[in-house]
DNA sequence: AGATTAAGTTACATTATTCAACTAGTATAC
DNA sequence: GTATACTAGTTGAATAATGTAACTTAATCT
């Protein structure tokens, strides 16, 4: 495709360079990273406490999910609340704007099941 | 949301786990590395040389970029063509199963665009 | 009493990513 | 004719991210 990149005297300029992270960029930054998709898919049917989230990402360690968890509070896809048990448990919920993820998780999800199997990544 | 994980005598069981990595998960192992998604993005209207990816990705270093482009590659998601010019230089193009995740970025890039100013996220 | 649960935290090991400098051969501007 | 930018990467050392396993405190079930 023509016009993305020129050459100005010997000096090679792009066009379409990102403007330091592109949106791309910026939403890997916030949903791409290890284990992220994964616990927000998990909470998309009403909240769960932090065990079960543990026991259903299988692989991934209760440091992880924790640090994740937290980064998701942070920036307000989640919220984090005490519930008042014995012993005390802890409940986290996806708030509106960490469900307005969840339709470009379900085309992840799509995308991903339907791979050839040779593409069946463990690393 | 009731059903999801269940206490069978003093042992809590969780009955949607993730089969290993589920597949929010593998699609992420696949396109939601660093610069990932990026890269694919920017290889969707045509074939573009290494160097200038590397400009168009301002961040990215020519190590990761190289890394990245070789597991695309890898993947099948991308295809390498060395292009017998003086420099020689080396061509990346998009191939169809390449392209079949360009909907799923889409989505991405539009949730991305509209996040809260306070969603700008640099790290 | 002994095991199991809750929600994490800690220290340490292994990987990933970044940064800057470098390769070698060619073309272009001055 | 010489300096400079170009090509596509690679290299090594530094920093950041992730993984592993053991541990915490207090409560409940057998």
């Amino acid at each position: 495709m023509a016009g993305r990149v020129k050459t100005v005297g010997k000096r090679r300029i792009v066009l379409e360079a990102c403007t330091e992270p592109c949106p791309i960029e910026r939403g890997m930054r916030i949903l791409g990273g290890k284990w992220t998709g994964s616990l927000l898919w998990h909470l998309k049917d009403g909240p769960v406490r932090f065990n079960d989230l543990a026991r259903m990402l299988g692989g991934a360690s209760k440091k992880m999910i924790a640090e994740r968890l937290r980064q998701l509070e942070e920036r307000g896809l989640i919220t984090r609340t005490v519930v008042q048990s014995a012993p005390v448990s802890v409940e986290y919920d996806i708030t509106e704007f960490g469900a307005s993820a969840l339709k470009f998780l379900d085309e992840l999800k799509v995308w991903s099941e339907n791979l050839p199997k040779d593409q069946l990544v463990y690393s």
